[in-house]
DNA sequence: CGGCTGTCATACCCTGGAGGTATCGGGCGA
DNA sequence: TCGCCCGATACCTCCAGGGTATGACAGCCG
C-alpha cells in the first residue's frame, strides 16, 4: 500500500555502502533482518533494487531512481515531525537560518515589530548543511550562499560581494594587490571545493587526487586558525574576511573569480505568509543598504 | 522512530471529515481501529491532533500544521513509488502533462530528435489536476495555466493569451464585441472558480451561497455541451474556445480580465537533465510563435 | 588444493502492533 | 425520557519486524 520509510531508510543505508553488513551496523540491527526488509522493499515496488552477485552489490537503475527521491522523502518527514512538534508546543516560532558573516538582526528585527508575540530564532548554519536545514525543518527560511543545490527550494537573490583569498601575512602572495584562482592552483583548500567552482578546474590537489582526507573543517575560526598555521588556504567573501580580521592573517582579492551572491532560501512546498513577509522584508533591507 | 505514512493518510481523512466513522468507511476499516490509529499518531508525534468533546470533532493548530505537511508527504511517496516502478520496467520514459487545446506535439518531436530512444508519454490534464500529476509523479513536466498552487514546484512562463466568455448564441450578450466581467454576475460558471478569480468577486451564487452542487465538469466537450443547452457558462483562454468551435455557440472578449498566462510547470525537487532540456525547448518555441 | 574469511541468504523463534468484533458511555434530538 | 449517534474501550487473531544460529558461495592465501 504506502511505502514503508523505514524500509526507505534502510534502503539509503545500503544503497551508499553497498554492504549490508557494514549498513546494518549503522542502523543497529542485525544484518539478516536488514537483508529481509530489503528484499520486502523490493517486493512492494515489485522493482528489483540491487544486483547481488554473492560477491559485490551494485544499483540498478531503479535502485538509482530511489535513492534520487528517497533523501527529499526522508528529509520531508523529518520536517514533518518537527513542525508538528513545534506547533504543539504552542507558540508560534520562526527560525532563520544564516551563514557566519551575515548580519541578520535588522531583518528580525523588523519582523518583530509587526508580530511581537511570535518567537523568532536564529540557527547558524555552514556551506555544507546550509539547504538541509531548510528541507528538513530546522529552519523557515535561509540565507545561504550560491552556489547551492536548488532542488526543493525557491530562492530569492539579495547583495553579491566580492570573495577574497585569506592567506597567512607570511605568504609569498600575502602583499599583491590582486591575483588570479590560477596562482592558488598548488595550494590546500581548507573548505568544501564546491563553494569554490573556479578553483575545482584548476587544483592540483584535485587532479592528482593526492588530496589529504583531512575532515573538511566547517567552523569559520577553525579555518582561520589553520590558515594562520600555514595548512592551507580558504576564500571567503569579503564580509567575513573583514570581519573576522586577525594580526598574522591577510586577504587578497582574486581577479577571475564569481562574486558571492547572498540569497534567501526557503522550502518550496511550503506557504507559510511569514515566510513571503520576511522575504519581503529581507529584500527590501538588501536593497537599501547597497 | 519514522512516522508511519499510513497513519498519516488515516490523520488526513479523518482532519478532511472531521468525522471518525465516515473516514473510517473511505479507508475501509473498522472506527475503532481508526481511532486507536490516530491516537497512536498522537503519541508518536507527542502533540494532541484533534480535540474530541463528545460530539464534534475538531483540528488543534499541530493538527492544522500536519495536514498541511501530510499532503505533499503523502504525494511525495506516491510519486516515488511511481517513478522507482516506472525506472524497473527499463525503458526511459518522459511524460508531459498537458491542458486541453495547448499544443505539445512540436515540443516532444524536438526532445524526441535529440533522443530517439526515449519513450515520450502524454497525459492530458484538466484545470483542476494539472498541477497534482506532477506532485503524485504521473507526469515529468506538465504545461499549466495559471492561477496554480505553486508550493513544490518549479514554473516558466511560455507565452500569454486573452480569455473570452463562451455563450450559447441565443444569448443576450452574445452579439457584443466585448463585455465586462460585471455584466456576467447572475450567470452560472461551469468551472472551477479559482480558474477566474475575477469572476469570484463579483459572481452572484456565490455570494449567496445558492450556487447549484453539481459537480463542476473537467471535460471540456462536456463543458460546451451544457453551454449550448443554457445551463451556464465557461471562460476560456481564445485558442481553446477557436479550436472547439461550434455553431450554437459564440465567444466573445471579456475587457476586464486578466489573460491567461501558459507556463510550464515541474516538480522542484527533481534534478532530470530531461526536464531542463525539454524546459528549454518548450521556451524556445513559444518565443518563436509570437 | 584445502582451509579460512568475508558476505549475503535461509531457517526458526518471539513480540508487538494492526486488523477485527462486541460493547460501553455520553450528548443530543424527538 | 428514550433512542440514536459517535467515539472509546476491551479483547481476540495474525502477521510483520526484530533477534540468533547457520548455510552457501566466492575469493584469498599458504
Amino acid at each position: 500500500m504506502d511505502v514503508d520509510l523505514r524500509k526507505v531508510r534502510y534502503f539509503v543505508e545500503v544503497a551508499e555502502r553497498l554492504h549490508f553488513g557494514r549498513a546494518a551496523e549503522a542502523l543497529h540491527i542485525a544484518q539478516p533482518v536488514l537483508s529481509r526488509q530489503i528484499r520486502a522493499l523490493e517486493q512492494e515496488l515489485k522493482a528489483q533494487l540491487f544486483v547481488r552477485d554473492k560477491r559485490t552489490t551494485e544499483l540498478t537503475p531503479a535502485g538509482r531512481q530511489l535513492l534520487a527521491d528517497a533523501r527529499p522523502l526522508l528529509a520531508g518527514a523529518d520536517a514533518l515531525r518537527r513542525r508538528v512538534g513545534r506547533a504543539a508546543r504552542g507558540a508560534d516560532t520562526f527560525t532563520v537560518g544564516f551563514m557566519p558573516g551575515l548580519i541578520v538582526t535588522s531583518a528580525i528585527r523588523a519582523l518583530l515589530t509587526r508580530h511581537p508575540d511570535l518567537d523568532v530564532d536564529t540557527l547558524r548554519t555552514s556551506f555544507a548543511d546550509q539547504t538541509d536545514v531548510l528541507r528538513d525543518g530546522r529552519a523557515d527560511v535561509s540565507y545561504v550562499r550560491l552556489p547551492i543545490d536548488q532542488r526543493g527550494l525557491r530562492i530569492r537573490p539579495l547583495l553579491t560581494e566580492p570573495r577574497v583569498v585569506v592567506l597567512p601575512a607570511d605568504h609569498r602572495l600575502a602583499g599583491k594587490d590582486s591575483i588570479e584562482i590560477a596562482d592558488l592552483a598548488a595550494e590546500h583548500l581548507l573548505q568544501d571545493p564546491d563553494a569554490v567552482p573556479e578553483w575545482r578546474d584548476i587544483a592540483e590537489e584535485l587532479r592528482t587526487g593526492r588530496r589529504r582526507d583531512e575532515p573538511v573543517v566547517t567552523i569559520v575560526e577553525e579555518k582561520l586558525e589553520r590558515v594562520a598555521a600555514g595548512r592551507g588556504i580558504a576564500v571567503f567573501p569579503l564580509s567575513t574576511a573583514t570581519f573576522y580580521t586577525r594580526k598574522d592573517i591577510v586577504h587578497v582579492p582574486v581577479a577571475d573569480i564569481g562574486p558571492s551572491q547572498v540569497c534567501l532560501a526557503w522550502d518550496s512546498s511550503r506557504r507559510n505568509p511569514l515566510i513571503a513577509e520576511f522575504a519581503a522584508i529581507a529584500e527590501q533591507l538588501a536593497l537599501a543598504t547597497t
